[in-house]
DNA sequence: CTCTTTGATATGGTAAAATACATCTTTATC
DNA sequence: GATAAAGATGTATTTTACCATATCAAAGAG
């Protein structure tokens, strides 16, 4: 899965989870439904204003971090603690691959 | 600061505290110099592609973070404790010449 | 069962912008 | 002044993003 995959993975994760639809997510953020198609299809690489519309548009924020670092990081944002997030994801037992490697 | 300069700023100062230049980094990135001219300066909006192949080869990765959690996670990446982290820290007490600069 | 409607996502064509390639300007050092 | 390194600019190509439309699925009416 590349770079571009998960974060458009999880993107569409986001907005499942929110309950919008393609064309919901497309009047919030004014990006065009035809793109968020696809984009979430993996048929285009999008660009970085665009990726910041939408993340902001699903309350969520593009960062840069220290792959030393990720770790750390990881263990805040898959941390189910929250209760106005646990209760929308339906498969916490999920994991990403936690290599330093790129695949 | 907008999310695009704030991140192009990010790479900017990582590169720089890598002691790379636009050059090398272009050799390492296969990105060409022109475009990360370009970038830098604020005079484009990069493809999602290049700010991963770009973050990447200055050991940083691109995340989404929940905006719920980006105080904690902002608490971790902006300590000053670790050795490899201080990218847009406005001036670094590093210095690559020798030091002195009565010239 | 078939037709229609409605909602969600995908596809084709065009304009605008990122990227690649070549070149230029600037700065420093000799 | 020559040379080299770093960053910026001009033009052609590639690709995103916009607009209109098509496909697909589900549900209801006739």
């Amino acid at each position: 899965m590349s770079a571009i995959e998960y974060l458009t993975q999880f993107l569409k994760s986001a907005r499942q989870e929110k309950g919008l639809s393609q064309r919901a997510l497309s009047l919030k953020t004014g990006i065009q439904q035809t793109q968020i198609s696809r984009i979430e299809s993996g048929q285009a690489d999008l660009r970085v204003s665009t990726l910041v519309e939408l993340a902001r548009s699903l309350d969520l924020e593009v960062v840069l971090i220290p792959r030393s670092l990720l770790p750390a990081v990881n263990s805040i944002t898959q941390k189910k603690s929250s209760e106005e997030n646990s209760a929308l994801v339906p498969e916490p037992a999920y994991r990403l691959g936690n290599g330093t490697d790129d695949e």
